[in-house]
This record gives structure tokens, sequence and C-alpha cells, in this order.
DNA sequence: ATATGTATAATGGTCTAACCATTATAATTA
DNA sequence: TAATTATAATGGTTAGACCATTATACATAT
């Protein structure tokens, strides 16, 4: 019949309350919250107070506290870094390891092509025969350039992501990307062959795609992250016996 | 040469050294931090500043406040909630659309329940029969039962999770059905007929899995979510005309 | 003896009031 | 006109006090 009393902390109040108006659109990203010492006033209540709800909604990814004349806490678009974040400290927490990212970032670069297979238009298959153009630049040039080779090897999964006209993969997609990046100068290897390997593989997977075969698309995506990880795991072999 | 002098604020130079010795397991989850004010003059900085700090150790899911002698900062072991709640602002905020969000789910309960097919053990079956002995009496006793169904078919999709042994899949698959459930009482219509229909899903599925069928045990459910977004589309469009 | 109530003290929560640090803008000077 | 310097707005930090909550120890009553 009745629901317990809800205590909120005054903090807490402040928070629910900013946050509402941003996600109700009452407050927009770009703008600027009043200053602090105006706010502490609208809300009667003091600063530190204030502020604790303010880092709280920072943290969210919901405002940016800029400082000096004309700063003050913007709003922010909300995006996919916090998700990063709490991925990250799962990954470092040890609760989850690479390997299971990595087996996970194989069948959503799967999924994620097969849907690019059925949803691309012309212009999307323009862009990432764009990209192809610069990997194969960076193939030419060899090991140098595999920084660059693997920037762009994101960029073209990236892309096929947003092909799929679905924000959640993505999101999905830029977290494990954010997150599996960590490791790459630790331990990916990848020579002039080895990226040689890898530009074939992406040629193979955009024709996939362009042809509108998802069950192709699919496969290929799915081998081309498992050639990834493969290079992973022998870099991970030799750091762990040197 | 050099980098960019880093011009850390206080509070967050004490987020990091918590946070470091939280994932480094110097702290563990259970243990409390010093108080308020004996942890101010180990790190030499004022309350208001140390609360800042604590306020965002709460916010990222790492400590727990808890009030009253005895209380205190209590470390807290990494979870899936943070990531829940990033989700769930990126649908409030419209970036995300209830349908993107179960377009998701359907390849991730597909890819799931494949591993789960792949992976299981004798004791996993059973866990799984024994959830559908209950879901079974949920549909006898017809609509009256459908929040219990509801729950049932949730624990046996977080169940295959756990099968495929890979924790990212426990926390996306978590992350999804906490923000997918919102939805639920306002457009998911499910009467008797369909209790039996999803029932029966859950059946070949688990059918599926125990015969190692991966491919069958995918496509059942994707078959299957999809059967519960179209009940909620079904619900969506009545509420939208009426 | 047991249960119930009551004081105690530890701890987080909040407030006030001041001063420090950073920064865009305006005023000054070369 | 360009470079420099003051100005003022704004967040960052500090200090010290008091309020609110809660586990524990103690007192009281049945």
């Amino acid at each position: 019949m009745f629901q317990a009393a809800k205590q909120t902390k005054v903090f807490q109040d402040v928070v629910e309350q900013i946050q509402e108006a941003i996600l109700d659109g009452r407050l927009t990203a770009g703008q600027t919250l009043p200053a602090e010492r105006e706010l502490k006033e609208t809300f009667n209540i003091s600063r530190g107070t204030l502020r604790e709800a303010l880092r709280v909604l920072e943290q969210k990814g919901l405002i940016e506290i800029k400082l000096g004349v004309g700063g003050g806490s913007v709003v922010k678009a909300v995006d996919t870094d916090q998700i990063s974040e709490s991925l990250g400290l799962l990954i470092r927490s040890q609760k989850v390891s690479l390997n299971h990212l990595a087996q996970f970032r194989e069948d959503v670069e799967g999924i994620v092509a097969a849907h690019a297979a059925e949803n691309h238009g012309a212009a999307d298959i323009d862009r990432l025969k764009n990209l192809l153009t610069n990997a194969r630049i960076c193939v030419e040039k060899g090991a140098s350039r595999r920084n660059a080779f693997i920037d762009i090897d994101k960029q073209i999964h990236m892309t096929m992501a947003r092909i799929t006209g679905n924000p959640v993969y993505i999101s999905v997609l830029h977290s494990i990307h954010d997150n599996i990046h960590r490791y790459y100068d630790r331990f990916l290897s990848m020579e002039k062959p080895e990226l040689e390997e890898n530009y074939n593989d992406l040629c193979d997977l955009v024709e996939a795609v362009e042809n509108s075969d998802a069950k192709l698309a699919r496969r290929l995506a799915k081998r081309h992250v498992q050639r990834f990880n493969k290079y992973m795991k022998n870099r991970e072999d030799v750091s762990a016996s040197g």
C-alpha cells in the first residue's frame, strides 16, 4: 500500500533535477548552467553540496565543468565515453580478460558486417573504398605505417557500424575499440606480410558488403578479427616467455 | 620530447590514487576506507575536496558510502550497473530507440544461444530444465503470472550467457535487460496464448542447446526475441492510436 | 532474564564564509 | 597596430562549525 519513504540526500535531489532537465530537453547540449554562486541560491543549498551534485553529473557525462571567465557547467551531448570507461574498469578489475573481449569483438564485428551488407547505399561503398585506398598506401610503406593502418582498419569497422543505422552497434564497437587499443602497443605485432594479409581481408570484406552478401561478410569479418587476435596472442606468448 | 604538464585538480588526484589502489588489489571489495576526517589528513586536503573525490568514486561504482557509526566508504566489487546506467542515459537522450535496442538484443541473444550450445555441461541443462518447469507452471496459471513468466524468461537467457563462460555476454545482456524491462509494463502485452507460444519457444531453444546444435539455437533465440519485440510493437501501436 | 527504551559517540551530510587559481575580456602601453 | 597588463568572473580549495543517521552500550521496565 505504501512505498518506503525515499530520503534523498540534498545533492541527489539536485542531480536528479538537472539530469531530468537535460533528458527532457529543457537543457540542451552546449547550454551553460548559471554560475555556482547563482545556482546555489536557486536550489537554496550551500555551494559545497551543489558542487558534489555537479561532480556527479560530470562523472555521468552529462555536463562538463570549465574554469575561468565564461566557464561554468556546460551541458554535454550524451555519448559512449562513460560506457567505455565502465567497461575499462571491468577489464582492469579482471572481471573481463582480453580474450573475453576479443571473442565478443569477433561476434559483434560479424554481425555488424552482415547488417552493413544488407543496409548499405552507394555513398557508403565509396567511403569504404576510399579508406581501402588509404590502407593500401600504408601497406606499401610497410611497418612504419603500422599505426596508421590500424587506425584505418578501425575506421572501416566503425564505418560499417554506422551503415547498420543502429547507434547501439556504434556505441558497442566504439567501447570495444577504446578498450582493446590499450593492448595494441603491448601485444600487436604487424610487419609488412601481416599488413598485406589484413589489407586483403578488408578488400574481400568490402566486396562482400558491396555485393550484399551478408553471410560472407559476417564470415570474413570474423576471420579478419581472428587474425588480429592471433597476432596479439602470439606477441603475448613471446612477451610472457621473454 | 616533453609532455604537456598535467594540471590535475586536487580531487582528481585523490580519485586516481584510490581508484588505482582498488584496481591494483591493494584495496579489495568489502574493505572500508578510513573516515573522512582521517583521510583528509592523509591526503592533506580539505574535507570538501575529499568529498568531491568520494562522490566521483561512488558514481564510478567503485565505492559505496554508508551513513552512521561503522559507516564510511566501502569498496565495491565492480559490476555492470554503471554500464547499464550509461546505456539508459543514451536511450533516454534519444540517441538510442527501443527498436535499436531490440534489434541488438536479437543478435546478442542469438550469439549467446549459439555459444551456449557449444559450451554447455550437464549441470547447465539441469538448471535450464528447472527453469522451464517453473515457466510451465506460470503458463498454466495464465496472465496473472505474466510478470513471473517474464522473470523466468530473463533467467533462462542470463543462464545461457553464463554458460558461454564469457563475462562480457553476461554484462551486455544484463545491461540490455535492465534497460528493456522499463518498457515491458508499458508495451508488452501477454495473455495466455502468447505465454504458451513463448514457453514452447523456450523449450525448443533449450533442446537445441542440449543437442549442441548451435545454428538452430541461434535461430530459435532470435525468433523468440523477435516475438517479444513484436508483442511490444503491437502494444505500442495501440497506445499510440488510443 | 528478557525485552524495550534511551543515551552515547562515530560517521557522513550540510552550511557559512573566506581566499586561491584560471581565464576571457577590457584597458593600457609600446 | 601589437603586445602587455589589469580587471573581474568563475571554478577550485580551505577551515571550522553544526546537523542527521546509526550501531553500540547502557538503563529501565516488565
